[in-house]
DNA sequence: TCAAAAGTGTTATTGTTACACCCATGC
DNA sequence: GCATGGGTGTAACAATAACACTTTTGA
């Protein structure tokens, strides 16, 4: 078959709440180019494997998240011609939301993997020297997608613990979105919303004050009527 | 740079509304694999493209659109690896919502591009062959994107030609949702939606009745509040 | 007892739905 | 005139927003 053929790459924006702030997954790239700068973790797709198994194995081999507690999907894919300057490289972005998990696995070519808040990694001015590549662009839509999915679908539980509060997902709601919610408003919606919360049967009082219901996901895809942000 | 290379094609999904349907431009394969079958058009990405610039060469080629009149977003990507039985292929999947237009030009490895209704395409058990290699999921794909996009942005208009009456747009939204929509409710709320539409000044009567006041595309790029289906 | 957070009640406002009704054209 | 679709009015209903208030804990 005559075609030019390319490197094909899958790259991970892994997101999570953590410390009051969004926070995205970022690795000290060890190897040029870009080397020492900060890059989203991500390495080539092999001969054998699918796009979305290639992301697994990433998140798995950079981060030692397991998949079972992750929730993972497809982004966008990026191919500018001059964006690797050593190839032409496709690459399959992948968005992945985890709650604040701990990153225990910095293997392979990563020197070091640290969780970094997504404001100073997107700041215009930032200190840092920005992120590698086209990463920075990556990051911006992973991010914007993350705040549209909290609209439309369950999936700010992917934030939390196993077991939750409402008050906790509130506040994955305020920081992602960055935006106040009334807590009793939100309560009612989240809690009459059918399917999105499943009760647990136990109570916490690690907020403080009254003890609070624990819940886990409930088995709801969509949000209806959706839960919109002011600020769009 | 030590890693497998992959052939990289475009895909489109180039959907319209024609006689009363949702349909799809799907093209007669001149060559193996699957020759004889219908495909979505497509083609290899050069060397020195970028993905989007692709598609739209694609577009014109296979087509003759002009990217002007299309509105054209990147869909999905697709990378299983027996997806094409000649080699390793990902496909980076464009979707494209285009007026009701004649199909010029069918060119270069294209033996016949027509519209084809998408239900009969994604029939279960269609009387056709069904769509080569994995198209038939990528159409899928596309058409429920399609769907989404008609609730939060203002793309239905896409559908229509360039100046259009509310009954046009409306006709556009019961068929991509099968669904029909009160015709006095539907012109209050796209009429008062924010630069959802421009009014050109004009009318006309081709609808018959009364005259319709003709409307452009606005600036609007989402919708607030979105326009939901009752279906989801 | 007090602070803090959970959770309920209530009202005003906004948006949606359903449908009665009038308007402006072609025939 | 009459059929056809365009477009407005309006009342019932649903969802949201704002906020007073009660509940249940830890300190």
């Amino acid at each position: 078959m005559e075609c030019p053929k390319f490197a094909v790459s899958v790259d991970l924006v892994v997101l999570t709440v953590r410390d009051e702030a969004l926070c995205a997954l970022v690795i000290r790239r060890g190897i040029e180019p870009h080397r020492g700068a900060w890059a989203l973790p991500g390495g080539f797709v092999r001969d054998d494997e699918g796009l979305e198994e290639a992301a697994a194995r990433e998140l798995a081999e950079e981060t030692g998240m397991r998949p079972g507690s992750v929730h993972v999907e497809q982004l966008a894919t990026y191919g500018a011609p001059g964006r690797d300057p050593r190839a032409r490289v496709v690459t399959v972005a992948y968005l992945a939301l985890a709650p604040d998990l701990p990153v225990p696995a910095a293997g392979s070519d990563a020197a070091d993997a640290q969780w970094c808040r997504v404001d100073s990694l997107l700041a215009v001015d930032g200190v840092a020297d920005g992120l590698a590549f086209d990463h920075a662009a990556i990051l911006r839509d992973g991010v914007e997608r993350a705040r549209s999915k909290l609209e439309y679908s369950p999936l700010g539980a992917a934030f939390c613990a196993e077991e939750f509060t409402v008050a906790e997902l509130r506040r994955v709601y305020e920081i992602v979105w960055g935006e106040r919610l009334d807590p009793r408003n939100f309560h009612r919606k989240v809690t009459k919303t059918e399917a999105f919360l499943e009760p647990t049967g136990s109570t916490t009082t690690r907020d403080g004050g009254r003890p609070a219901q624990l819940f886990r996901r409930g088995s709801a895809e969509h949000l209806h009527p959706p839960l919109l942000r002011r600020t769009t």
